[in-house]
DNA sequence: TCAAACCTTGACGCCAGTGTCAAGGTCAAG
DNA sequence: CTTGACCTTGACACTGGCGTCAAGGTTTGA
């Protein structure tokens, strides 16, 4: 989507057509990025975690990390624990309730 | 919010002033639906769970409740479950990136 | 060569959740 | 009684993520 190159979660080269030609690793990105807003993030929180989501472990970006990245990464990473707990306090609830509901059916 | 009752999610009573009369379950369930909102879940999603959210364990309501309901409460359990994974996920990608930049940092 | 299929950009509209503002009703204090 | 603070409703606008459509350029194939 040229929405997620706009919003500067993906880039792409372009071939003399002036076409875009996306990179392998960034399909598989758009792949992650589609999955992370589905689960609830904006744009700006999945940029934040961006230098986090090569998939190779290796070629990861080590360098050039500022200081203010890392507090960006902590306090994402704070937020998306947050996250998890609410909904899996509420998934617990919820399967609480199926099986009382069970229960009670006999 | 007046939002919130107009999609269902909350109900108020009216004094003769016309003025909503808001109980004190009510107001704790707006804490819970925030939460949730604030979580990533549409109100649609939440309306499904509402049933599960009575914070005293036993007035909880039983009776009348269809297949259908239990049917939506299951596939809603099971992508509140998904959606954890996928930020579980994300966000131990993001510690471990974190870590990993501590330890080149000696 | 020419038409169909694809790409480009830009503009527009849509839906969800929220905020705000105007016009009026209600209430408590002075 | 009047003023100011609060409530009501309805309308409007905004942000985010997305879809679509028009106008034009490129490529492919008959």
């Amino acid at each position: 989507m040229r929405f997620y190159e706009a919003k500067g979660l993906i880039t792409s080269t372009r071939s003399a057509n002036n076409y875009r030609d996306y990179s392998e690793a960034t399909l598989g990105r758009v792949q992650q990025i589609r999955e992370l807003l589905g689960a609830g993030l904006s744009t700006q929180a999945i940029r934040a975690i961006l230098p986090c989501l090569e998939s190779p472990r290796d070629p990861i970006v080590f360098e050039g990390v500022t200081f203010e990245t890392v507090r960006a990464l902590e306090r994402e990473r704070d937020r998306l624990t947050e996250r998890i707990d609410v909904l899996a306090r509420n998934r617990d609830a919820i399967a609480d309730y199926l099986t009382e509901l069970q229960r009670r059916a006999n």
